[in-house]
DNA sequence: AATAAAGCCGATTGACGGTCGGTTTTTTGC
DNA sequence: GCAAAAAACCGACCGTCAATCGGCTTTATT
């Protein structure tokens, strides 16, 4: 009676999104072309991804003579906003603190330079909000 | 043939988890009086779901008497870490410059004040690693 | 031993992603 | 203009998973 709701795809659909993301637009024969062919399925499964991702709204399409081509609706890094958002609010209810611990937390495992990363970027949106002021 | 894997719970799941690591251990009794009843499902239900939280790992469980008590595997940011490294790797492909934008997109979004406490967060880690060295 | 409480097993339902086959529609080349 | 080719569309099927529960089995309790 639940589900992950919007932002969360399957692999085939990720794949996809991320060949668009990196370069757009796109129609069934290139994508089936860059993606497809490796897992060995058929333009149809493309296809009806290319059309699930469309309802979705994860993707805009185009008819170009006779074929469609898509592109992203949104940009990469929205997306990946949206999506840690839901988890946010699903998984730690919203609680800003658990967000920060977590995210701190991932950081620093990712290495001292990205917790060193993170820093300046902190700084720079706090710089930035102050000057708005 | 894909799924979201371990951390993705559904919502009866999350919300048992989240009962437990307020206040753990707790049965099938408790946990139904707790959050069953005002969903108005059946002790039943709930058991199914102990148990299926058990065998994921998620959830220790111990004979006391003749009824089992539950209890979580792990700290609730425990999870929450684990969570949210799984959909940085899914997502974002563990790409740190994409997790750090989400991250502190979201922040922002949570107001200035979140903003400064992830700073102070961020500058005690670095202090941290530096005593380290 | 009888009764009650709890656990266990199996079934069902509803969503969803992946995967296609087959049919219809649209192009396009002759 | 028409037939072959390309693409879109429809609908079906399978596997997985959470939620939900009925009913049977086991274990206490008295």
């Amino acid at each position: 009676m639940s589900r992950v709701s919007p932002p969360f795809l399957g692999d085939l659909e990720m794949a996809v999104m991320t060949h668009l993301w990196a370069r757009s637009p796109g129609d069934v024969k290139t994508l089936h072309a860059a993606i497809g062919a490796a897992r060995s399925i058929t333009p149809n499964t493309v296809q009806s991804t290319l059309v699930r991702l469309h309802k979705k709204g994860l993707l805009d399409r185009q008819k170009v003579s006779h074929a469609y081509v898509y592109t992203p609706a949104c940009s990469r890094a929205d997306f990946e906003r949206d999506v840690l958002e839901e988890v946010v609010s699903r998984v730690m209810d919203g609680r800003p603190d658990a967000m920060l611990s977590a995210f701190v937390d991932l950081t620093e495992r990712a290495g001292p330079e990205v917790l060193e990363r993170l820093e300046r970027l902190v700084a720079a949106r706090l710089d930035a909000s102050e000057e708005e002021t």
